[in-house]
DNA sequence: TCCTTCCATCGATGGATTTCGATGATGTTA
DNA sequence: TAACATCATCGAAATCCATCGATGGAAGGA
């Protein structure tokens, strides 16, 4: 049973402790960016696009671009994302080890 | 940039198509049902006590019956969780492959 | 300067979620 | 049988969330 490290070392079990309230929120928080349609989406296009500004999103996913805009903000609150301006336009891309951390909490 | 292989095998691209919209909502779907520290603390339980009935995670997460009943039944209704009625208990335990499939989602 | 484009924020609305008390089904025990 | 424990479902209340139109700031072009 070498399953979910995350879920195991932070884990309950006879000595251990179980996830502290913190960290369970945080990862629950982590995990609720990844529960849209949409935002899977922007970052299923960022993961190969590796940059992409918010127009292209608009674009792609038939949405207004108040609502892109609102996913891209949650992304990146959740830090799964990051953005830099040039001139008119902001350009997003992933945070890989955002995305890895995501990742080991599942037991990667 | 060998990151996410579902996000880049199953994504956009030069010649990729973009994961389908009902691919999609399905990850969504099950991203969300690790979207909540009740359910992030149930499975992460689950992660090595293998097995647990109803009453315990009352007794451990401080919340009412019917509430925990209502997270291990969005838990079952994705997936991550399995249960089994021996006498007048349930007992849950997680199904690995699903969440391994999350994991993978994210580049395992 | 004026106009246009790109983007973030605000405010509102409709729908979903979390939570719990009450209830009922099922199984156990006295 | 009667009393009790475990659990699922129902219904309601409060809160949260996704979506959009309207608005404003900031940059670029005529």
């Amino acid at each position: 049973m070498q399953l979910l490290p995350v879920l195991k070392t932070l884990c309950c079990g006879p000595d251990v402790a179980p996830l502290a309230v913190a960290e369970r929120d945080a990862l629950a928080a982590r995990f609720k960016a990844l529960a849209d349609p949409t935002r899977v989406a922007i970052v299923n296009r960022l993961a190969t696009a590796d940059e992409g500004c918010v127009c292209d999103f608009v674009a792609a996913l038939d949405l207004a671009q108040p609502t892109i805009s609102h996913h891209l903000k949650v992304l990146r609150e959740a830090g799964l994302v990051e953005s830099s301006r040039r001139g008119t336009w902001a350009y997003y891309r992933l945070v890989p080890e955002a995305v890895a951390a995501l990742r080991g909490a599942l037991g990667g």
